[in-house]
DNA sequence: AAAAAAC
């Protein structure tokens, strides 16, 4: 095992002041961004390499002096690898996969379709709605941030972020609903990235914690693992060179590495909610200087039993109550657990609701086909066969196989690869190690099929996913909904093929509605399924279609509805194809604006 | 019913 500085630093916490030569009080308190505002001071050294060295001395002039310049008489304890801020736009290998259409060839952005924009239904309420912009131009983000906006070539903001951003920089709660492929992450990331350099020069409240804490000004919380990553990725591009440091903390990988960036330090930290609770139990970091609260898929957080967790993060450890720190809250609907979170954890927000946006799009064609669980198998062979022939298996053309359960994954995985398709898998009994190799070889085309439970089902980008096969529908049509949004991206055509059978009785009727809705074309079969169906109503039931996950129940006193699920309320006007147009939004160049 | 998530 191989014994750093580092290691050093993140094992042996009290002799750090032995190692200061220093007369500062060594507190190994991150010094946020404020603290590090008047240009480095002195803080070079002779580096060598494997010797400790005083903590607060720096050994990189550029990059690193905007973290590790000791200020005002107390120290940082920036021990360790002292790499400069990568570029995460020029990391060919992996930032650049899901970058890499929008800095690739395909430069310029003909064949968006703008307009489109603006057919998306968008509701606010609240009091003193800050007013939407409608170019990035139009908000103050700042040099740095606009032009790494220019580096993600984000043309036109999306609508969540032309109504979310200016909320936020006005200082206000939000309440978002909205959809996975909306452009959240950048809608609560600009804010809080924006806000933060704003803050530097403010004067510091010291951290009266102990050793070894870290203080992030801002948290963003997510469901899943990879969708924690995939927010760090984006969030290190729009913070590129601005001085603000993003730390992504998860499970299943080992804590050493993450506890070691945390101490290198941390402005805004991504996190899964359980391992932020370890963390947070064991001291390491600390919310009490939290600015900035996001939770994102917060519905799919509760599904997911994670309540407790949050509100033990958010209630019960040292955050600043609501009011104190600024919260965003993003949800794909507005039932009442949410509700009741949004009350608790929002002070006087503004409620935003954004249509369908690229969920469901035209350019996902929808087929449905009528399988017995005893032909599954076969059938598939015969489509990925026949796409073998068309010449579709490749690189570029990627197919993503969902699943109920973690043992049909693996079965089936492995029979795909006795069947000479190179296929992988992802799902929960998986370790972390082995979800994001299996990830990273389906992107890259090494294994151009990847059998997936639902954790792959939403939020996760992964260009050039030609094929989405539904092998096990999911009970739930929210579900049906984001798998097939894994395809369709980047302004290409993806193809989205269901097995349906008797099992799926429940769904025959959400499904023939949103087909319907976004005009595809409905088997005549299911059809006359769903209209024999008895199971149409209850939650798949989308009345009509709701334009929204969601409606500000503050503006309606009278809201009664049984007091259940408040789940699909929009009005009856078509929900998901009411442009048709969404894709169209967004093109080659401009795609992860929407994620 | 299954999936996800800390050690």
């Amino acid at each position: 095992m191989r014994t750093s500085w580092a290691d050093l630093a993140t094992n042996s916490a009290p002799e750090n002041a032995g190692a200061s030569n220093t007369t500062a009080p060594l507190r190994p308190v991150y010094v946020p961004p404020h603290l590090r505002n008047r240009g480095a001071s002195a803080s070079a050294s002779t580096e060598s390499s494997s010797a400790p060295r005083p903590l607060n001395v720096s050994t990189d002039n550029n990059a690193r002096s905007r973290w590790g310049a000791p200020r005002n008489g107390w120290g940082n304890r920036s021990g360790g690898w002292d790499r400069r801020e990568v570029n995460p736009f020029g990391d060919q290998e992996d930032a650049a996969e899901e970058g890499a259409a929008a800095f690739g060839e395909e430069q310029g952005n003909t064949g968006i379709n703008f307009d489109a924009y603006e057919d998306i239904p968008v509701e606010t309420s609240g009091e003193n709605v800050p007013p939407p912009v409608n170019t990035f131009a139009e908000i103050d983000l700042g040099e740095a941030l606009n032009q790494n906006i220019r580096r993600c070539k984000y043309v036109k903001p999306t609508p969540v972020q032309r109504h979310g951003i200016p909320i936020s920089l006005g200082g206000r709660d939000l309440m978002a609903c909205a959809q996975t492929g909306s452009g959240k992450t950048a809608a609560f990331c600009f804010p809080i990235i924006s806000g933060i350099m704003r803050s530097q020069g403010q004067p510091l409240q010291r951290p009266p914690r102990g050793v070894r804490t870290v203080y992030p000004l801002a948290l963003v919380l997510s469901p899943t693992r990879e969708l924690s990553v995939q927010i760090h990725e984006e969030a290190r591009k729009f913070s590129y060179q601005t001085g603000v440091r993003v730390v992504v903390a998860y499970g299943g990988a080992p804590i050493n590495q993450q506890l070691r960036e945390l101490e290198r330090g941390v402005d805004i930290l991504v996190a899964t909610p359980g391992r932020l609770v370890d963390l947070l139990e064991r001291a390491r970091v600390s919310l009490q200087m939290i600015k900035y609260l996001a939770l994102d898929e917060a519905d799919r957080m509760l599904d997911m039993g994670f309540e407790p967790q949050i509100r033990k993060i958010v209630e019960q450890m040292d955050m600043p109550p609501p009011g104190a720190r600024q919260t965003m809250l993003f949800s794909a609907t507005f039932p009442k657990e949410i509700q009741s979170l949004a009350s608790d954890f929002l002070s006087n927000y503004v409620f935003l609701a954004v249509g369908r946006v690229g969920s469901i799009t035209d350019l996902i064609v929808q087929r449905v086909e009528y399988v017995q669980e005893s032909d599954k198998r076969s059938h598939l062979m015969d489509l990925l066969h026949a796409q073998r022939e068309n010449g579709v298996q490749g690189k570029q053309a990627l197919t993503l196989v969902f699943v109920e359960t973690k043992k049909g994954a693996d079965a089936l995985e492995h029979w795909l690869c006795r069947n000479s398709f190179p296929a992988t898998t992802i799902h929960g009994d998986r370790t972390q190690q082995e979800r994001e190799l299996a990830l990273r070889s389906f992107k890259t085309g090494n294994t151009p099929i990847l059998v997936a439970t639902d954790v792959a089902a939403r939020g996760l980008d992964i260009p050039h996913v030609a094929h989405v096969v539904n092998f096990e529908l999911p009970n739930d049509i929210d579900d049906y909904v984001h798998r097939i949004g894994r395809t369709g991206r980047a302004g290409k055509k993806g193809l989205a093929t269901a097995f349906f059978n008797d099992n799926n009785a429940s769904l025959a009727r959400p499904l023939a509605d949103l087909m319907q809705e976004a005009n595809q074309e409905v088997p005549e079969w299911l059809s006359r399924y769903a209209a024999r169906s008895t199971f149409g109503g209850g939650r798949n039931r989308r009345n009509g279609g709701s334009r929204f996950g969601g409606r500000d129940f503050r503006r309606e006193g009278s809201f009664s509805r049984g007091g259940s699920d408040y789940y699909s309320t929009g009005k009856n006007s078509g929900g998901y194809g009411t442009s048709g147009g969404y894709g169209g939004g967004y093109g080659p160049g401009v795609t992860s604006a929407w994620d």
